[in-house]
DNA sequence: TGCCTTGTTCGAATTTTGCCGAACAATATG
DNA sequence: CATATTGTTCGGCAAAATTCGAACAAGGCA
């Protein structure tokens, strides 16, 4: 599998990074990833098939708010905190703070 | 017209409030509003029809986002940004930060 | 090679959202 | 009362998002 395409900080839409968020079971992963750091797909799976999950991350990554970082045959996601924070400073802390 | 109903502080949803400014003509109308404190719906609505437009107030309003106070025929709105940054602080702020 | 694990992609169904004209409600004003 | 102003509500339609099974791709390992 090729490497993702991350899009560049600068080109990062704030309506775009909204609806990202904007989404319970999204919201749920960027929670954890704020937690664990890096967490691959299977460790984030809940209740919802591969399918539903693939595509909540590919929407996360393409808003900018994660990277994928393919290790073998695991994709390790992790938020792009200081990217995100560069563009939009303070928006995913005040997320993250909402308990 | 009956005064609107304004959902209380600690009934705020973070993926209400985050789905509703998540939307182009939405976020608009938030950011004028920031800059001009209040304003009825006339002053708001660009190119869009009227009925659009009050669908855009009445997701902001239930979200908790603004506030619509209604004196004669006008209806005047402005944000909720106390209330707002109490349940989910810097939330609003980072959002009106953005260029 | 064959199999298992991890995750993507495809396709289709369902739901949600946005959009806008037309009709309506409420207030003000002549 | 008649009319104009301000916004809402309704109904249908179009576009977008979500969901999920099934098939596929790629790597690791026996």
């Amino acid at each position: 599998m090729a490497a993702y395409d991350h899009p560049a900080p600068a080109t990062f839409e704030l309506t775009l990074v909204l609806r990202a968020l904007a989404d319970p079971a999204r919201l749920e992963i960027v929670r954890h990833l704020a937690r664990v750091g890096e967490a691959n797909c299977a460790t984030l799976i809940g209740t919802r098939p591969k399918s539903s999950m693939s595509h909540h991350f590919q929407v996360l990554r393409d808003s900018g708010i994660l990277r994928t970082r393919i290790e073998g045959v695991q994709h390790r996601n992790s938020l792009r905190r200081e990217e995100l924070d560069t563009r939009f400073p303070g928006l995913l802390t005040a997320v993250l703070n909402v308990p």
